[in-house]
RNA sequence: GAGCCUGUAGCGCAGUCUGGAUAGCGCGAGUGCCUCCUAAGCACUAGGUCGAGGGUUCGAAUCCCUCCAGGCUCGCCA
């Protein structure tokens, strides 16, 4: 909002600023290099800046402006900024943002028949932050879940069910199946002569054969129950669920339909697409068999995707590894003119990774989310009973499951999404520093004062609120706007959950260093207005990321 | 072999898209701070050839080129 107001005041001398923040308070709260304007101008950078600064006069927003060698550097009116900040944030003013459109996001797309690892919640995680940003970015969004519940993996945990005779429990199913997947697998491996048993339950599943297709709805079935407990558990509603089984068929048509136009063809028995003379290989929509691989129901997906929505945008959240999947995919979109073609674009994020390597469903070597959860949860309610002795076992417990849902999802978002995560327990179950629970605590803080705080009078002196780390405190509430806007262009969730950091960081230094209730009245109603507006600043960037609020602590 | 990603303090990471003033944060290490609004907090100290080399620029962690290291992907898995 002022950088606004400096831009225009500067533009009005002819001059398209660039206004950054300097990097050390005392230069000024607003700074505007000079070097590129002064070269288009043929001009001494210092004497460009010493030019402006006479041609800027102080009105009521800027207090001074200063030419510092090549530097215009500004400084505001410290009344006027707390005023308009604290304003703006309390009364949810919502800076006109322009429509955007229909997007569709796909996200978590979790087999069934597997367990639900830390893998997958980082894709969960992110997802759903960039959904609630994209949102507030002003676009509609449907949130879309793409699930594989048909496939090798899924004849690979039936054969194995029947096989090794095993009965499915009523609870846990997914982690169970999950189990009995891996352990087909790894049996399999070394015994290849079933290979041709696990292909015919395969094919029986697609043509749907009575013996096999009970199995697997019933299995699905509890799978999909598990899973939505999880979207229960981190607060994601999905819009629609799709699933292979159900578009395959789709896909099969649309596969046909290219081979008639002459974009696919077969080879080898399969039918592929060439695109090797555009340095993507080859791909292969159907086996010799007829049945549909994966860009093949991809394509029957984006069909009736685009059918049902019509989105403006149909966006993939997906690892990084699919990323040649994703382009040969959407290079079909273009060749066989679907709707999906130019409107498609692949987010990618990268991998979970275990110190000693990749994690993987098959071999079994990963992290489950439940697992991690228990963990961190019991970790979370050791604290909180040494905190709070006195609260009811009900509370605590209630606490400590936030807490630790809090540290997961933050510790998911707030790493940039191309990086790889190295899981560490030690670092999981750490709620220091720059955690979920470290910017929980600092919420938790501010209600805390705000509650302490009593006092009827409505009159404040916003000229109280002089302090430079109060003014430091105000220019950083006042950017959360442009960073959501930042994160909602780039699709980095991170950008937000960095400044929350930022932002706590800098209030539990100002709480330290000041006292906001003391004796003085006038300056504690300030102060505490201030308070309410680093609070609301926190809630709703958490809010934005997902992440569970937690009041007291 | 080709394509993409990553390389910043002992460890984990921001900053790179959009070049700008003395490169930041967390953990770990060391030293302090709870008769005072919540110590899951705060302050101070130590810790850096920004992978290497070259180029562009008044100015490079940031842009371009080459190389090195690690990861991922490249025809019937998803």
């Amino acid at each position: 909002m002022f950088k606004e107001h400096i831009r225009k005041l500067i533009e009005a001398n002819g001059i398209k600023p660039v206004i950054q923040r300097p990097p050390r308070e005392e230069m000024g709260d607003f700074a505007v290099p000079l070097f590129e304007e002064a070269r288009r101008q043929g001009k001494n950078p210092a004497e460009l800046a010493l030019y402006l600064a006479e041609r800027i006069h102080p009105n009521e927003i800027i207090r001074e402006v200063k030419a510092e060698g090549p530097y215009l550097n500004i400084f505001l009116n410290k009344a006027r900024l707390a005023e308009e900040v604290i304003t703006h944030v309390l009364n949810k003013e919502q800076e006109d943002k322009k429509r955007g459109g229909i997007l569709a996001v796909e996200f978590f797309q979790a087999n069934t028949h597997k367990a639900v690892h830390i893998g997958h919640i980082r894709n969960l995680s992110i997802g759903e932050a960039l959904c609630r940003i994209a949102e507030r970015a002003g676009n509609r969004v449907i949130r879309i879940n793409y699930q594989g519940d048909i496939g090798m993996h899924v004849a690979k945990c039936l054969w194995g069910m029947k096989h090794f005779n095993l009965k499915m429990p009523e609870e846990g199913a997914a982690e169970w199946l999950g189990g009995v997947y891996m352990k087909a697998n790894k049996f399999l491996e070394a015994h290849s002569e079933f290979d041709g048993e696990v292909a015919e339950i395969n094919i029986a599943l697609h043509k749907r054969e009575k013996e096999w297709t009970e199995l697997w709805l019933k299995t699905r079935e509890a799978c999909l129950k598990d899973f939505s407990k999880l979207y229960e558990e981190f607060d994601v509603k999905f819009d629609r669920f799709y699933f292979e089984s159900e578009v395959e068929q789709e896909g099969v048509k649309q596969a046909r339909e290219l081979e008639k136009k002459g974009i696919a063809k077969r080879s080898e028995g399969a039918l592929i697409v060439d695109l090797s003379d555009e340095n993507m290989g080859v791909v292969v929509l159907l086996r010799s068999d007829d049945t549909p691989l994966y860009h093949a129901k991809d394509l029957g997906l984006a069909k009736i995707k685009f059918r049902e929505f019509n989105p403006d945008k149909s966006i993939h959240i997906v690892g990084k590894e699919q990323e040649l999947y994703f382009r040969q995919l959407f290079r079909i979109f273009e060749l066989g003119k679907f709707e999906a073609a130019h409107k498609s674009v692949h987010i990618p994020y990268e991998l979970v990774m275990l110190p000693e390597g990749k994690m993987s469903s098959r071999e079994g070597n990963v992290v489950l989310y439940s697992h991690l959860r228990d963990r961190m949860t019991s970790l979370a309610l050791k604290g909180v009973k040494e905190r709070h002795p006195e609260w009811p076992a009900n509370k605590s417990a209630a606490t400590a499951g936030t807490i630790a849902l809090a540290a997961l999802k933050f510790s998911m978002v707030k790493i940039e999404p191309l990086r790889i995560i190295t899981f560490s327990w030690e670092n999981a179950l750490d709620f220091e520093g720059e955690t979920g629970p470290y910017v929980l605590y600092t919420l938790a803080r501010c209600n805390s004062i705000i509650r302490k705080y009593k006092d009827d009078e409505e009159s404040v002196d916003y000229s109280l609120i002089d302090k430079e780390e109060e003014k430091q405190l105000l220019f950083k509430v006042a950017e959360k706007e442009e960073i959501i806007a930042d994160s909602a262009r780039t699709f980095r969730p991170h950008l937000l959950a960095r400044y929350l950091i930022e932002l706590s960081q800098m209030f539990n230094e100002y709480y330290h260093k000041e006292r906001v209730i003391s004796s003085d009245r006038g300056l504690s109603r300030a102060r505490v207005l201030l308070v309410k507006a680093v609070r609301e600043t926190i809630r709703d960037a958490l809010t934005l990321l997902n992440i569970p609020l937690l009041e007291e602590m």
